[in-house]
DNA sequence: CTGCGAGTGCTCGACCGTTG
DNA sequence: CAACGGTCGAGCACTCGCAG
């Protein structure tokens, strides 16, 4: 997976000839949140920031991640959940739930989507499957969001989401969120995010955008003479990069000392590597399902069906090679 | 047995307005 | 005109139960 760094310089000429047509493109979809233009009369006051504008251009994607997300060029790396987050709210009601979606619907979606992005044949499969995955969150977090907003007026909401065409649904959604069923599986989904732990500091370019900062970082790093500290202490790769996804800038350099929960992380994790060696006499650690420098540093087990610190709806098969039956 | 799904809290950074 | 700073909109990873 290293390697890909490399391949992926090779592919960057493309992306500075298209680059600067974002300017000419003035198309928005009937209802624009924010007027193009503003009577220059009314002064200031208002910051309006409206949501995701589609662009109307096609991205040329040279570079895709593991789970099949866009990652080079950087313009359509940011732009991926952008548009599939705007595509959501164009075809999706707030009320639609994304398994009672016909299948009409979801694949028109996913065809937006994939019309605004050019990639290779070989990457098509796993494109469409994380176009899939961030369509359903997206609708899931424009829903989250919504819920903050349940005791503003309609008026205020049609600006907001033009999507939400008329009062009646806006209505409709208030009612299904105050359904006592709802609320409750809605506090135990609560519930669930209380027990993770650490929060990461990824940014909204996910793992994948963070890495290219880390690289930048280390090469400063590197020139100073130094070495961030988990990478002394910490042998596996996904416990090092999940040390350093909670952490801040200054602590991923050794500048300020680790805050406490992902010290503890990290400490448990370097004992349990430490152990382990000492173990087998061998140099270095295989991590395996039950039993890694993940689950030493959390103190619990990995649970089935998403992988720790790798994001992206990775599952076990994406991440792991199948074990032998 | 295993991957998918709904929903959430926390954080980043895009964007606007202001200043040098 | 470029650089700076503050705000809040939007995205991310993650959790465990349950359906294939």
């Amino acid at each position: 997976m290293k390697s890909s760094s490399g391949e992926q310089i090779a592919s960057s000429g493309p992306g500075s000839s298209r680059s600067e047509e974002r300017d000419n493109e003035r198309r928005v979809e009937e209802s624009n949140p924010q007027p193009s233009e503003t009577p220059a009369k009314k002064p200031r006051k208002k910051t309006p920031r409206g949501s995701h504008n589609l662009k109307e251009f096609c991205y040329v994607v040279t570079w895709h991640s593991e789970r099949g997300r866009p990652e080079s060029p950087e313009r359509a790396q940011k732009a991926f959940a952008m548009t599939c987050g705007a595509v959501a709210r164009k075809y999706c009601k707030i009320t639609d739930k994304w398994t009672d979606i016909s299948e009409v619907v979801r694949n028109t979606c996913i065809a937006d989507v994939a019309r605004r992005f050019q990639v290779i044949d070989e990457w098509r499969e796993r494109f469409l499957a994380a176009v899939n995955i961030a369509v359903r969150n997206r609708l899931a977090n424009w829903k989250t969001t919504a819920r903050k907003w349940m005791d503003k007026p309609y008026e205020i909401i049609k600006k907001k989401w033009p999507s939400v065409t008329d009062e009646a649904e806006w209505k409709k959604f208030k009612k299904e969120s105050s359904d006592p069923a709802f609320i409750a599986k809605s506090e135990r989904i609560r519930a669930l995010r209380l027990r993770k732990p650490l929060n990461h500091r990824l940014g909204s370019a996910g793992k994948e955008g963070k890495k290219k900062v880390w690289r930048k970082h280390d090469r400063i790093l590197e020139a100073a003479g130094r070495v961030p500290p988990v990478h002394d202490m910490l042998e596996d790769q996904r416990a090092r990069e999940y040390a350093r996804q909670h952490m801040t800038p200054e602590e991923g350099a050794g500048i300020e000392p680790m805050q406490s929960p992902v010290k503890k992380f990290t400490e448990n994790t370097h004992k349990w590597e430490e152990s382990k060696r000492s173990e087998t006499s061998d140099n270095s650690v295989q991590s395996k399902r039950w039993e890694s420098a993940m689950t030493a540093g959390l103190q619990k087990a990995e649970h089935t069906g998403r992988v720790l610190g790798e994001g992206e709806g990775a599952c076990w098969d994406d991440y792991f090679l199948p074990g032998p039956k």
